[in-house]
RNA sequence: GGAGGCUUCGCCUAGUCUGGUCUAUGGCGCCGCACUGCUAAUGCGGUUUGGGUCUAAAGCCCAUCCCGGGUUCGAAUCCCGGAGCCUCCGCCA
């Protein structure tokens, strides 16, 4: 939810992001009819129960002689007000509506347009051009770390096992990434996978992409498509008295793919389950825009751990989530592709998700809703993918990056 | 799955049986002021969170006693439904 204080004080500069969406901006003049109702409902209803309470003063005070008639006038005032009242339960319910209609405002920098208008704003390495490059679906088979035969024969299509090397490199990639981030001072956090409705709207994930989502409808919970939702919920309904709080949650991931037929289906890069570890953070409102230059430099930190190479872009108003007001991607190279792909994402969520989740922090002038951020640390299907891909050798083995070293009981290589 | 108990403005707590200045009591903590040579102690005052009105502040008004309904002129209090926590029984990795 965006601020209403801005959308009346200026209007214009909320169409304007609505513009730079490709979003209607007749939502906004619905989102400003609705407050203004909603306001002059609350008004009437507020003067009729003022009344109502004097009156009922009045009779308890009352004796028994003008008691009778204080009383059918209270009656007949009593009417009034559920009347005012469901008027005004109707108008904030129109309001609340119009309100989660509108995404958040994008900052200012956001490169206009579409999914392809984005900004390129650095590549990094050298990306490796070998001959006749296998992809990691025939590398993982010839390891024995990637079985997605079998994750289609026992779940369905986009599933897979990660059997020997492969679940080796992921129990690696996590304390990788947990490593990192304790260092760098979040706190890690193992994060349930199934949350609650209100969660999942106030992320933001029931809106336009809603058919994205796993629901489990006998039990009024939804699969979590990234650990944000969890980690976002975390201090839903919450004043926090400190900031900022960084938290790096572990859990599995669950998306359904819809619209996405035909793209991906070849081995692990676009599945329905897999596991993350995600950067999370609470911060003060002043303080997002900094914050999301430091997520992005965590993530490349990771990525240069990896020893990949990689872009890093802006990505574009028309394809950002409706609450981000800005992100940035980490697309790192796929030689069986000759393609950049998404390996991490990073989102500045401003006060968007605090204010449906109720998420404030104390200032001079009061209680005010915090920012929100979040930023991939590591995707393990995907990046486990790239990783076969980026640094397969000509003798069919793949190379293991320093870092990465340590956790796989110091293997320099993977050999088939 | 079954039985019972609990949930009050940061924490603890009074109030619920018997509906009406509950406009929610007291303690702790916290903030401010006063006093004493400093600290401590003491005294006085303040301290839930939203919303409306107002150019703004002050003020005034409304809501908020786990959540949602209901009864009533009037609900923290009575009734129904739900959630969470605790205890016991059963089952279970």
């Amino acid at each position: 939810m965006i601020d209403l204080r801005l959308v009346r004080d200026d209007p214009d500069r909320v169409r304007a992001s609505q513009r730079l969406r490709g979003a209607r901006e007749s939502l906004v003049d619905a989102l400003l009819s609705a407050d203004d109702r909603r306001r002059s409902s609350v008004t009437r209803a507020d003067a009729l129960r003022a009344e109502q309470k004097a009156l009922g003063r009045d009779v308890a005070k009352a004796d028994a002689r003008t008691r009778p008639a204080l009383l059918s006038r209270a009656r007949e005032l009593a009417e009034h007000v559920k009347a005012a009242e469901a008027d005004q339960v109707a108008a904030e319910e129109a309001l609340r509506a119009a309100h989660l209609a509108v995404p958040n405002i994008v900052e200012p920098d956001v490169p206009p347009g579409a999914e392809a208008d984005f900004i390129t704003l650095e590549h990094v390495g050298t990306p490796p051009t070998p001959e006749n490059p296998r992809d990691h679906v025939e590398i993982g088979a010839a390891l024995g770390a990637v079985d997605t035969d079998r994750g289609a024969k026992v779940s369905g299509a986009r599933f897979y096992f990660l059997t020997g090397v492969g679940a080796e490199l992921e129990l690696a990639l996590v304390n990788l990434a947990m490593d990192q981030a304790r260092t760098a001072g979040f706190t890690p956090v193992i994060a349930p996978a199934l949350v609650k409705p209100e969660v999942m709207e106030g992320t933001g994930f029931l809106g336009a992409h809603a058919s994205e989502v796993y629901r489990l409808a006998d039990d009024e919970l939804y699969l979590v498509g990234t650990s944000e939702v969890a980690l976002a919920g975390f201090h839903s309904n919450e004043i926090l008295e400190t900031l900022p709080r960084r938290y790096a949650g572990f859990s599995s991931c669950f998306r359904r793919e819809a619209g996405s037929y035909g793209k991906d289906t070849r081995g692990i890069i676009r599945v329905h389950w897999f596991d993350k570890v995600e950067m999370f953070s609470y911060v003060p409102v002043d303080e997002a825009r900094e914050e999301h230059q430091r997520l992005l430099a965590w993530e490349r930190e990771f990525m240069d751990k990896l020893e990949l190479a990689y872009r890093v872009i802006d990505v574009a108003a028309g394809d950002l989530g409706s609450s981000a007001a800005r992100k940035f991607d980490i697309e790192a190279w796929f030689p069986s592709q000759g393609a950049y792909r998404e390996l991490t994402s990073t989102s500045n969520c401003t006060t968007f998700q605090a204010r449906r989740l109720n998420i404030r922090t104390r200032t001079d002038g009061g209680t005010q809703p915090v920012a929100t951020l979040n930023g991939t640390l590591c995707a393990v299907a995907r990046t486990i993918a790239c990783l076969l891909d980026h640094h397969q050798q000509p003798d069919g083995s793949v190379y293991v990056p320093l870092a990465l070293r340590p956790w796989l009981g110091g293997r320099e290589s993977l050999v088939p």
